[in-house]
This record gives structure tokens, C-alpha cells and sequence, in this order.
DNA sequence: TGGCTTAGTTTTGCATACAAAATGGCTTTG
DNA sequence: CAAAGCCATTTTGTATGCAAAACTAAGCCA
């Protein structure tokens, strides 16, 4: 059975570190603006200064912490103003993505996102908005595979991933999540029709729509937070 | 008077290697294949093994070399098919930049273009490929100014840097050329226009011809290197 | 009291040292 | 003669050590 050699037996410290360092960014565990200290880390992952190092300067590089000359290292704080240029990015590359895939999607391939649409769909109507947000994951993923050019999937993970870590997932508006939910409708008769243009302009829709809700949720927070704007709590805010 | 302390008086060391080695990777002084030593490097450059380790993790992460466990690390060297899923990618890339730039153009960086465009026009007139090769991307770099999306403008930039290492410039086809240089009489028209459409179609056509010039050149050279393809022929090709 | 200086500590950045894996060449053996 | 095994060398991966910069906080002076 095993014609195939294990290819990856252990994979390098660096990349195990940066690996658990990356989940620990887009999960939150480090939040926004939090500086990355280097000995805390590795007592927390068990290695050397060295490894670590490297795995934050992979990080660096994929725009998931931002290096400060002779200070370290922080968690990205994206702005709102950034926030809306990567969801501008985003949309295109979703856009592009779906209009690939809707010209080179399998039978099988839009078999498996149709069984997945369906248990959105049971996540949706549960209001499992967990089992929700796995689901939307997995059929964009799916998506990305159809459109069947890993470039634009890696490019498309990497934007993606600065997005993430700032795990704006709850208090999903009610109508919002339900245009959502239609637009995904209308992404599977899109593919079902192998209708690519279709598809573009859903998703560029669709991400209009949950670029609109990220930031309403962002200006909600900061009104929490920050209820009289201080030049101190300003200036924090932009840090967080 | 000195209100402004100078911002970086020196970077980083990981930095500058970073910056050096990406020239040499660009500028193909190191070759496509080929294996980046450590020693080697660490002696070209002058400085220890720890930042420039460091510098090729960063260089990993941007996808511009390739790392092997526990056998260091090799210049990417893009197969057709990369080549082909990388213009994809380029191509919607430039597409919204150009969509973006024809809203939000300011009459001042029109100017410039249409300026730079006429330097272009003068260096195609001489035949002059690389003053011609500059000014091209000049240009597309001043679109990407104009399009207001650092987020976009840094995608667009590391994609770009891969195609970049491909290093196929001379033997630029007369009649691609021609071509290429009326899409850029179209693209200013369409700047002009503050026309968002066209300049997407005429980007798309852009980054399509300029692919089929790329893979042209590539099965020429490969043709040239390897006429009857050996295992010791397809070795040297690679580090070559 | 308040701002600045300054000594002590921490933290980062780089260099070096050590261990493990891979490479290359030689011998050995079928 | 080919192929496999083994040893020496090289190369990579990780840990540690040392110097410089940054942070902290107590003391000093206006």
C-alpha cells in the first residue's frame, strides 16, 4: 500500500513554529497589536530563539505581523482603511476565482459543493453560525479548487489570512446573513449554468456585502470601546 | 529644524540581505534552480549565518525561492503551467488596478502617465528594449499608484516579482511589440476617459498577448537548450 | 511638582558553536 | 561491471553567547 514514501517525516522547526504561530494570529490567540515577545514564545513553543525568529520573518513576509527595527515584532492592526483596500483585493480575486471555476468546474466537483451548499444551509437555519462560517470556508475553498490554478489560490489564502485575524465572526446581522445565504444560491446555479460572468458579479456582491458588515462591526466595536475619543484612546486604537 | 528624526538611519541586517538577494533573484544573477548555499552567501555578503537565514525565509514566504527540509534552498524555477496560472493571476491583478485607476485618477498622475507614454513611444521608435522595459513598468507602476490600493499594489508587486525572475526580455517579437504598444495608446485613452470597462478589456488583452510572448520564449529557449532532451541535458538546463 | 537624566534591566540582533542530516567518493560484493 | 554499503566531508538546522539598542524607573535639578 505504501508505494509512496512519507514525503514530509517531520517538517523543520521554523516551520512547525510558524505553522502554530499563524494559527495562533488568524485564531486570535494574539490579538491585533500585541507585541510578539520573543523569550515568552519560546517558553510557550518549547524551541530556541533561532526558529522562532525565522517563523516570525516568514510571518513578516506574508503580511501577518509587522517588524519594528530593534523592537520586535507586533500582530498587523489593520485600519478600516485597510481593511476596505483587502476587501477590494479580495472581491477581485473571489470574483476571478468563480469565473474560473464556473468554466472548469467537474460534475463531481459541483456535486460536492451542492451537498455542501445544502449543509450551510442546515447550519444557517440552526443559526449555527460556527458550523456557518466552517461551511462558507470549506465552498470557497472548493470554489478555489474548481477555478484550478494554485496561484490564485495561494494569493487568495495569504490575503485571506490578514482578514481573518480579525475574527469578526458574531452578532451576524439577521437580514445580512440571509442575503448571504441567497447569494450563495445564486453562486451554485451560476456554476450549475457554467455562467461565469454570473458568477463574477454574485460574488462581487457578495463580498461588497460582507465588506459592509466587517466594518459596520469594526465601527461598532470601536464605539464600544472608545465611546469619547481621547487623543490617547486614539492613538491606542489605531494600535488595536 | 530637524522637526522629523530620520525614520531609518539603517535597516536591518535580514533586511538588506533580503533586499540583496532579491535583486539577485530578479535580476537573475542567481539562476532559476539554482541552489542558494549558505557558506557561499554568507561569504558574497559578508555576513553571518542567522540573518541570512533569516532573509531567505522572508524570500520563501514571498515565493521567490523554494525551501527543501534539511537541503537548504533553491531559486524557484516556474514550469510552463506556473508561468500560465501566474498571468492568470497577473492579468485580473492588472485588470482591477486598471479598473480602479480609470476611477479614481487625479488629472496630475494623468499627466505623468501620458508623459511616460510618450518616453515609451520614443524608446519603441529607437528600439530601445530595456529603456523601453523600464518605462513600461513605470507605468503600470503609476496605474497602480493611481488605483489607491496599497493592498492591491503589494499583491500585484510580489506576484509580479516571480514573472520578473523569468528574466525574458530580449528578442521581443515586432509585431507583439506593435500590439503591445497600441494597448498602451489604449489605455491612456481609456485613463482618459475615466472608463473603467475598457481599461479592464484592454488590460486583460495586454496581459494576454504579453503571456504569449513570455511562452513563446520559453519553448524557443527550452527548444534551443535542449534539442534532444537527455537526463544530463535537463540537469544543466536547470541550473542554467 | 514636573520634566529630564541616567543607571539597571530587559530585549532584540547578530555571531558562533554544536548536532544531525545529506552529499560524495571509495570500497566491497554479487 | 553494476549496485549497494560505508566513511569522510560538507551543509543544514538548532541552540547558545555576546553586544547593542530599547525600556524602566529611580534620582536629580529647575
Amino acid at each position: 500500500m505504501s508505494a509512496e514514501i512519507i514525503q514530509i517525516p517531520k517538517a523543520s522547526l521554523h516551520d512547525q513554529v510558524a505553522h502554530r504561530l499563524r494559527q495562533m494570529l488568524v485564531e486570535g490567540q494574539i490579538a491585533p497589536g500585541a507585541k510578539l515577545n520573543e523569550r515568552t514564545l519560546c517558553e510557550l513553543l518549547s524551541v530556541s530563539r533561532t526558529p522562532l525568529r525565522e517563523a516570525i520573518k516568514m510571518l513578516a513576509a506574508e503580511g501577518l505581523v509587522e517588524l519594528l527595527p530593534n523592537r520586535g515584532a507586533i500582530a498587523v492592526a489593520l485600519t478600516e482603511a485597510d481593511v476596505l483596500d483587502t476587501f477590494e483585493v479580495m472581491a477581485g480575486l473571489e470574483a476571478q476565482s468563480g469565473e474560473l471555476a464556473a468554466r472548469r468546474i467537474t460534475d463531481t466537483e459541483l456535486t460536492e459543493i451542492k451537498a455542501l451548499h445544502f449543509e450551510m444551509m442546515a447550519a444557517y437555519t440552526r443559526r449555527d453560525l460556527s458550523g456557518y462560517y466552517r461551511l462558507n470556508a470549506q465552498i470557497h475553498q472548493a470554489i478555489n479548487t474548481a477555478a484550478r490554478n494554485p496561484v490564485l489560490s495561494a494569493t487568495y489564502n495569504r490575503v485571506n489570512a490578514r482578514l481573518q485575524a480579525l475574527r469578526f465572526r458574531s452578532n451576524q446581522d439577521g437580514d445580512k446573513w440571509t442575503a448571504a445565504v441567497r447569494e450563495h444560491e445564486q453562486m451554485v446555479a451560476a456554476l450549475e449554468a457554467r455562467d461565469p460572468q454570473a458568477m463574477r458579479t454574485v460574488l462581487l456582491a457578495h463580498l461588497a456585502n460582507k465588506r459592509d458588515v466587517v466594518i459596520a462591526q469594526i465601527r461598532e466595536q470601536r464605539a464600544a470601546v472608545a465611546p469619547t475619543p481621547s487623543p490617547a484612546a486614539a492613538t491606542s486604537a489605531r494600535r488595536a
